[in-house]
DNA sequence: CGCGGTGTTGAGACCTGTCAAGACGTGTGG
DNA sequence: CCACACGTCTTGACAGGTCTCAACACCGCG
């Protein structure tokens, strides 16, 4: 059930069997949720971690003009709301994309994990970390880059975190974003998105078909986004 | 001597004195550097914290074509590095905007004082969600906010977070940044922010002179930037 | 079959960028 | 004390990227 958790986590450091075992002992149920549900609103108070089974999230901020903004997309193996549980609750929401299903831990538990195992507190920590480095990056798209070449970015972001919790095929994946919702993402309409998105066929660095993106040229991709995998942490290390 | 950043976590959680001495021995030398100096550069390896005495620091990353975005402002009383802790390398760099003290961590005390003082690893846990949480308000204001707006939310969070650590006096504080390091801020050319801040001072939202920052009127300012403090966590509760 | 959400297209407006020149101001050397 | 140099700030004219508005096409679903 939670392979796609421990494929993440082991994409950076040794997670050894106790550690594996007590993780998925901290599980109190799983719940699923349909798509554009808010599963957690901006300034709840928090009891309990979510951990995305299957499904992509986001996490959104309103604008008080009815705008929205996507600050971070969330696949199966995240851990949704992981910084509530210092922060107690959260400046943004989470929203389902799609259909969702959710493993949830009780707060308690998860302290409990984190004093048994000290190791797991690090790489949990790490892992809150790396949700910042995303947000750096993603400023550093909005602030600088053009539409074309921040949305090839996320494109490619997109495929190399799928890609670690096995959720790739081929030279694709699955993408279930409507154009509004990527808009939302870059900092754009959903009208420029669309024309972007054009721009990007036309050139042959990405196919999106029936909610489906092919790359047929992933270092072309990844020229065009100034992509580099660097802030997502793919070493295993000691943390 | 790590007054400013007491302060800062004293603003989240309550801090007692054993926690506090502990801190300060913790601390291995202080430095000094000038102006315009890298202090951590992309990639490379870390074996120590710095914690921000005196001076303004950035994150920051440069483009390709030679550009650079600044993905946070680091003040007095804030450890610029904190994540390195677990991630053992940075994706962006450390620059001094100013002359600057910093207080040397060792990881290696860094870990010792978060075995003894698991209260304290969660706090600092905490710290990093929220440079997170301004990772993320500052992609909202990329992403949907125009340049008037997006300024103005800059200089409220700047006022609010230098107001934790007793660094505004008055309704205003020092501001050292140029335009063009403003503009590395807030994802525009230093020409436009030129403009921008013409339009801000024309209507009586702000004043800038000498390197110094005037709020006539704070809540005129928070509007104008949609400015809401939740991002900053400024509650005491335990954590 | 009709409906609502999504995707597509065009024309024009607006915000921000580019380029270039000049003003200001502060520190340095003579 | 002055002259100069360099970075920073300011301004104008124009270009370009993205937005807005509106209409229409497409498609899955009840």
């Amino acid at each position: 059930m939670i392979d796609a958790h421990l494929k993440k986590l082991r994409a950076r450091d040794r997670i050894n069997a106790d550690e594996e075992a007590a993780i998925g002992l901290s599980i109190s149920e799983v719940r699923k949720v349909r798509a554009d549900v808010t599963v957690i609103h901006h300034g709840q108070e928090l009891s309990e971690c979510l951990l995305l089974l299957d499904g992509w999230m986001a996490r959104t901020e309103d604008m008080s003009n009815g705008q929205q903004q996507i600050s971070e997309l969330q696949f199966c193996g995240d851990f949704v709301d992981l910084h509530g549980l210092t922060l107690k609750r959260l400046d943004h929401n989470v929203t389902s994309l799609t259909p969702c299903r959710i493993a949830v831990v009780p707060h308690e538990n998860f302290r409990k994990l984190l004093e048994q195992f000290p190791h797991l507190a690090r790489i949990y920590w790490m892992m809150t970390n790396i949700d910042a480095a995303i947000h750096r990056e993603w400023t550093v798209s909005l602030g600088r880059r053009q539409a074309l070449s921040r949305m090839a970015h996320l494109f490619c972001e997109i495929f190399e975190r799928l890609k670690i919790v096995g959720q790739t095929s081929g030279n694709g994946y699955e993408f279930p974003l409507t154009q509004q919702e990527l808009a939302e993402c870059l900092g754009l309409t959903s009208v420029h998105v669309n024309r972007t998105l054009q721009e990007l066929r036309k050139r042959g660095l990405i196919e999106v078909h029936k909610k489906r993106v092919t790359i047929p040229d992933l270092p072309a991709l990844k020229a065009a986004g100034e992509f580099d995998t660097d802030y997502l942490y793919l070493e295993r290390r000691p943390r």
